[in-house]
DNA sequence: TTAGATAGGATGTCATTGCAACTAATTGCA
DNA sequence: TGCAATTAGTTGCAATGACATCCTATCTAA
């Protein structure tokens, strides 16, 4: 739809790519700006809810499950247990692994954070009906597939 | 609907951002190994596709429609200078302003950029009809409208 | 039992990106 | 005219995140 460059039938017209790429940066600073009180970024934000939704879970599930570099999880794991919201517990069965759990402070934390993205989405979704965003998501998923499939990280790391 | 963690009524439902982060963390790794054999990285290719839609551009004026940071786009710019793809004018009238141009190699190397990224673009589309992925576009630029107004970027750097 | 394979994690390095603070050039007002 | 405010761009620093590599613990097979 004439932005400057061509585009030849299907293939190089406007692409999702620009729009992924700026809200992504948006919401980086919108979330790390509502966690900040916390002592929370917008790294480690997502790591904590996975948590919370299911204590025990270990570093290498939450790999998989947020298609998030193993590396990745390592340090934001650390960072949330040097702000005292993560416990590691070592698996008595299989040394190699460490259950995490949410401390005290956690489990008071998370229903903050529940609400600093809250606040962020609503912000986000502003204008947008309920079945829209939801078809939205929909699509964003079938991306979200369609691209993890093509990386090493696609099923794990 | 139902991930584990809660959902009153609208607002802490499922929510885009985890979509929007995976996508746009898969996205460049795979646009980054389109475009290694010209050595321009997943930060860069956006600035050099701005610069050969609209020749003589300032990066005051990238970093405005990209919604980028100006030092990131000051960051970018080099490294296309330094590969040698782009070039920098002092403006005659006001030695603040560069106006930025392509050089020989980077008109060469705009198309094949393209045909990378369409590559990526139809990998990432897969199983998605055209008024979809359109329809999907709409709802991202209305999400991208409502981040970038409440942050620093929102309109300027 | 022990060598090799496997798996969870940790560490070092690099690219992308944003913010604070700075420089340099221009503009505007007294 | 002259100095303060504005504007374009740069530099230093920090956070996010991926990849390569290494360490250690566990498991498998000879």
């Amino acid at each position: 739809m004439s932005d400057g460059w061509t585009e030849p039938s299907a293939g190089t017209a406007e692409s999702h790519g620009k729009y992924i790429s700026a809200i992504y940066r948006h919401m980086q600073i919108l979330i790390a700006a509502e966690l900040a009180p916390y002592r929370i970024g917008s790294g480690q934000y997502i790591f904590l809810m996975a948590i919370a939704g299911r204590e025990g879970i270990t570093q290498k599930e939450l790999s998989e499950s947020l298609l998030i570099d193993k590396t990745t999880t390592a340090k934001a794991i650390a960072k949330l247990e040097a702000e005292g919201y993560v416990r590691r517990e070592a698996n008595p069965a299989d040394n190699r692994y460490q259950l995490l759990y949410l401390t005290e402070a956690g489990r008071d934390v998370v229903p903050k954070v529940q609400q600093g993205l809250n606040q962020v989405k609503s912000k986000a979704s502003k204008g947008i009906s309920d079945e829209d965003y939801a078809f939205m998501l929909d699509l964003l998923k079938q991306v979200l597939r369609n691209v993890s499939e093509h990386t090493r990280g696609g099923s794990a790391n």
